[in-house]
DNA sequence: AATGAATGAGCTTTCATTCAT
DNA sequence: GATGAATGAAAGCTCATTCAT
């Protein structure tokens, strides 16, 4: 890397001006590949793309367009096609699931907390932006299994632990009569999206499901769950 | 190897007794892109390149190769590479449902048949064959929107059909007392394939699962929906 | 591969005239790679554009414009760019050395048969066409050490041996004194082109010599080579 | 990496002294591409990568991080890398050349001056980094002919008159009898690195000939011609 | 009617050059 | 005056599609 101006001359003023901007806003030129401001918009830009064309449709040109970067630019900051994608898979898979399990912390009550994770759950799962970055995961998983793997790992299996030990937890304290609870983790996952996800993953409902559908099939889910496993 | 035209009659007469069979059952020669067995000798092919590869990392070479025809061929049924890959997703689609909702009319017993059911739908849904068929629809379904909905809309939806009336019929004869018959019906669909489907069609699990893993998912599903649902 | 019609009717005229008509000017549809016409335009256009342009800057469009043929054809003649010049380079070096050597043979005079070597082996040498290929293969040495090494081995070298054995055998006869035939071989070839072939391949001279500077060189050197080893 | 400004005064007393040495020695700043060392430094890193690669798989970005200094220095210093490359050939041409001539003057002795010379100018000729500037020149040769041409008559043939001039003293003395003294002296040029000089050119041998390989060439060369154009 | 050699637009990626800092 | 991030034209190569055979 090359090293700044370290012009560290002690007296002049002009050195506290200096000193005073790159504090805050304007940090000089940042180094090739280093600024993460371009880095976003960049991801942003193959995220619009992608989305909309899927891995192998889409291509560089486009993101370059899209992303209102050029060309070259956007080699200096990942390597490959490939390899943006997989950033940005990094990037679907942790915005997938990041915030819907606190909705376990607030709620002390066991139905009202299903309810609430449940909710955030199918929102954030039915949601354009997850829906879309889903779909072009599965897309390449037959050609880049590894990928795929690693998103549903670091992902949606991290959220069944999560989930189980809840679960596991109101069983001890005698709320829930489960046998098989990694089973009924799948299950309960599965019932709270009873009829969204399916069909917005095939495209069959283009539009995100409104609150009223989400309670529906969340409350509809989760009541469904403790009449089957709830203590009579 | 391509077939070729293997005439090796002798005699003047052969050409008499070539157009005579042609007629019924040699056929003599179709018109073009009229032969149905030339047609899915193509789809065939299709399917086993589209399913490996997706549908923009699949080559007409590949697809030539697998199928034995020659690219002027495929192009005299097919118009274009969509079009090809349009086509056998109706097949797609038409395979993964047919013989499932039989399973419906072998058993008398309610329990029984919802298992039988079970075990046929997530047999299926879960092979290598459909997996990697669903992947490919969901891969395009951005770009291709009325491609996979009308997937969804004669297949699944189908499906569905049949087994909210099936439901219907219980509640009516009083071994179910279901007030949202709908929302049961995917509820019970998900629940059959409970931690089989997303992780195979995440490529989290790579095989086709056992049969102890599809009878754990379908009983432990079926029994789970029937203690919700059930009379007692 | 695919299999041609193997239509054998015996007593058809038609099969006649096919016959007649396959068996000289008209074979059918050459495979894909395999017509000779098409690879020698190929590697014509291509000679032109690298000799014109050495390696790097020469485009596969360029080579594409003149040779006339798509791009997509020269890629299945030849895997690439690389080895389309590597395919070159051995035509280029079997072209060096075709016919030279023959010059020996006709003449029983030992200066006769020099000279008459010489002027073949400098009149190729320092054509345009020899320059060219030389200048090419030189340009790449650094970075395709075993490509020129190749070339040099099979060219040169092969050569160098041939004119040995021939003085050789005049040493043999009685005819020369040489102590170290193998410095003796690189003298006369260095020799017979003395001032010519080093501003030719740098360009000082940017026409081929004419006959009197060819006559000029060789039979000065041949006389230099004489007077040193010939026997007083 | 790159050298920065060390401006590292603390007091304001300070620019008085930079200002007073930026007359004599410290120079202070240079006008923009002035400075001559800085000059030198990016033809060095441009010799090494050029020699190495060749002109066109050489890229600035190598000539950056070999020479130590921006692009935006080099192309103040040079418009272009064409230009840079052509600056570079003149260094090669000069260094091609200095100091052999004066092999002639240390020696009054014919043979043994002929043999310093042929050792000087052998050794030189086939060093790694001149056969690898030669083989850049030659590379693009038939591109940038003048340039080629004036790199021919700046070297070579400079020398050539040297050489020359010192034939016609000795035949003059009567030491030699050359008719032809322009012919014998790209001969003895020729002969003094008979099966030395081409075989590194095409990078047959990829070692700097050994000091006996110089010798028996030179020696071997230097005693022929005597034999041939020398007085008995 | 069937073939597959040929086409050329379009792909990902590189790199000489510019110019804001 | 020096820097190196940014640019975009152009590189080598692929492949859906066409059409002479």
């Amino acid at each position: 890397m090359s090293s700044t101006k370290t012009c560290s001359t002690s007296l002049s003023t002009a050195n506290v001006l200096e000193a005073a901007l790159s504090g805050d806003e304007r940090q000089g030129r940042l180094a090739a590949g280093q600024d993460p401001a371009k880095r976003q918009q960049i991801l942003e830009g193959a995220d619009r793309v992608f989305s909309t064309m899927g891995f192998d449709a889409a291509s560089m040109n486009d993101i370059t367009r899209e992303a209102g970067v050029s060309k070259g630019t956007i080699y200096v900051y990942f390597d490959s096609k490939e390899e943006l994608f997989l950033e940005l898979c990094i990037g679907y898979r942790d915005k997938l699931f990041s915030g819907i399990y606190s909705a376990f912390e607030g709620n002390h009550n066991l139905r009202d907390a299903l309810i609430a994770f449940g909710k955030a759950l199918s929102i954030k799962v039915t949601s354009d932006m997850v829906i879309r970055s889903q779909r072009v995961v599965i897309g390449v998983a037959q050609r880049m299994p590894s990928m795929s793997r690693s998103f549903y790992e670091q992902g949606p299996k991290k959220g069944q632990a999560i989930v189980k030990a809840f679960l596991e937890k109101h069983v001890a304290a005698g709320d829930l009569e489960i046998e098989d609870t990694e089973l009924a983790t799948h299950q309960l996952s599965d019932l709270m999206m009873s009829g969204l996800f399916k069909r917005r993953l095939f495209g069959f409902t283009d539009k995100e499901p409104t609150e009223e559908e989400i309670n529906r099939a969340v409350i509809g889910g989760v009541d469904m769950f403790l009449r089957a496993y709830g203590k009579r």
